[in-house]
DNA sequence: CCTTGACCCTACAGTTGCTGGAGGGTGCAT
DNA sequence: ATGCACCCTCCAGCAACTGTAGGGTCAAGG
């Protein structure tokens, strides 16, 4: 116990400037400090920051994952909450590589118009170019 | 000629305010003005505006922006550097692409794990929590 | 002539999620 | 006692805007 923030960080692979950012936007509790004003921190919160690095790693927003934390701390409620975050969140997602698929498709096509001439005859720049 | 940067705004899909941020980031020259301090383009500036915006609307970064611009104005230099930013670009997206499939996979089989039970059986935060 | 409303101006704060730096204190080993 | 790794607070900065406050300008209608 009493892990160091140090610790915490390299448990987690998070870089103590984030903890502290985690706690100063409440996403950790302010943890009880040594005699030297050292952070001390209880496994609890190791967990709680290892969920919230895991949440963060699948594409959570900071918001959603404090979302997250606070239904998983109401462990008789239902899980219905936690269901529909994480599946709008895929949604998401999938709206995201939807639109970077068709952004591809098209720089594909644009691409293609290099001549590999000059600029004046680039066919990219005339894509980009107003009609 | 004598535009107006509503006019501008209007003619690109573009606010009012990212029009003169563009200015201030040096993207866009800075404007003569009417003697009521108001900023008048020529057509030139729309032309480059709309470059710019369809640029960005392909994801470029606006750092990109200003190197295709800088190259667009060299109408004999080799079209080469073009298409090598274009071609970065499109290989960046492809990247996220991936990335965001794996995720997008990852997601799915989290979310099936999900018991519509109370949160303590929940398998979605069971997913998220440490090992 | 005066007012109303649409437009314009500058300057600055806020967004998301951190990251880095300055300038200093703590704690342990040598 | 001194070196070094670690810790502290406070603040600035990144991308690419967006929004707000507090004003000025201009043409049309009453």
């Amino acid at each position: 116990m009493a892990l160091k923030i140090g610790d915490l960080a390299k448990a987690t692979g998070t870089k103590v400037q984030t903890i502290r950012y985690y706690e100063e936007i409440g996403l950790l509790p302010a943890p009880a400090r040594t005699e030297g004003n050292y952070r001390t921190y209880a496994s609890a919160t190791l967990r709680r920051l290892s969920f919230i690095r895991r949440s963060r790693g699948l594409g959570f927003s900071l918001d959603q994952v404090r979302e997250l934390l606070g239904l998983a701390d109401h462990s008789d409620w239902s899980c219905a909450a936690v269901e529909t975050i994480a599946r709008e969140h895929r949604a998401a997602i999938e709206r995201k590589i939807a639109d970077l698929a068709a952004l591809d498709g098209e720089l594909a096509r644009i691409i293609d118009r290099c001549g590999h001439g000059t600029v004046a005859e680039c066919g990219i720049l005339e894509a980009l170019s107003p009609a």
